[in-house]
DNA sequence: GCGACAG
DNA sequence: ATCTTGTCGC
């Protein structure tokens, strides 16, 4: 039995252009609520990306942990062929259908979503993290090691400076320094929650690393798994 | 037309 | 993201 968390999750119209997803993203950038709207919060899930070139194949690793202990529950891995190009702006379209693949056989249904790449920082409001919220309608948050879009001064150098990202007016995001002598990270949210809530979670979940570990750890598998594969070649 | 550009 | 060894700095 898989995908017993997210029913509504069909990806039947699933963009094949650039222009097909633009107009999608036009369409869900309206559905997305930057409001807290969760119960407590006692698990989130580490979401990560990786890509096989030669196979042509992209690779979802989820980690899902405790909250108050960060320390892995349980942990996916799963493959699906790429069937979208990167780019800039359209990254959910390339990644979101090999997440939910692996969402679907996680044994519980997580509280929260942390994703490596934008929420609303977008310049449509719809990065990867606020996409896959409104799609499962759980709150989540994205957390990036670069910027997108969007304009800010560069925070202190002590771990939790930080300042404003804005675009067109808006502030859009937090751009943090979660490690000293680190480069920043951009934290937005995605769904079901505000900036400043994102914010506060993200650096709830640093442990000392630049990344917080719910992503660090799918990241490091991520990494892990390629080196045994390529090992074997 | 010229830069910028998550992973 | 991925291709890739050693190397500078804390």
């Amino acid at each position: 039995m898989v995908a017993m968390f997210f029913p509504s999750t069909n990806l039947h119209s699933w963009p094949t252009t650039a222009a097909e997803a633009i107009e999608l993203q036009q369409e869900f950038r309206h559905r997305v609520k930057i409001e807290n709207d969760f119960g407590e919060l006692k698990t989130v899930a580490g979401i990560d990306v990786s890509y096989d070139i030669k196979a042509d194949t992209s690779r979802a690793v989820i980690v899902l942990m405790k909250l108050d202990r960060l320390e892995p529950l349980q942990t996916i891995v799963t493959d699906a062929p790429t069937t979208f190009p990167y780019i800039p702006g359209l990254l959910s379209f390339r990644e979101i259908p090999v997440i939910l693949q692996a969402l679907g056989h996680l044994a519980t249904k997580p509280d929260l979503l942390m994703v490596d790449g934008q929420g609303i920082a977008h310049p449509r409001r719809l990065g990867i993290a606020a996409h896959l919220g409104v799609l499962v309608d759980m709150p989540s948050i994205g957390v990036a090691k670069s910027r997108l879009t969007g304009t800010y001064k560069e925070p202190g150098p002590a771990t939790g400076d930080q300042s404003p990202l804005m675009d067109k007016g808006e502030r859009i995001g937090t751009v943090l320094r979660s490690k000293p002598k680190t480069n920043v990270l951009f934290i937005s949210p995605g769904h079901r929650m505000d900036i400043a809530t994102a914010t506060q979670l993200t650096l709830q979940c640093l442990r000392g690393y630049r990344l917080p570990e719910p992503t660090r750890i799918a990241d490091k598998i991520s990494k892990q798994r390629e080196r045994r594969q390529q090992t074997l070649l």
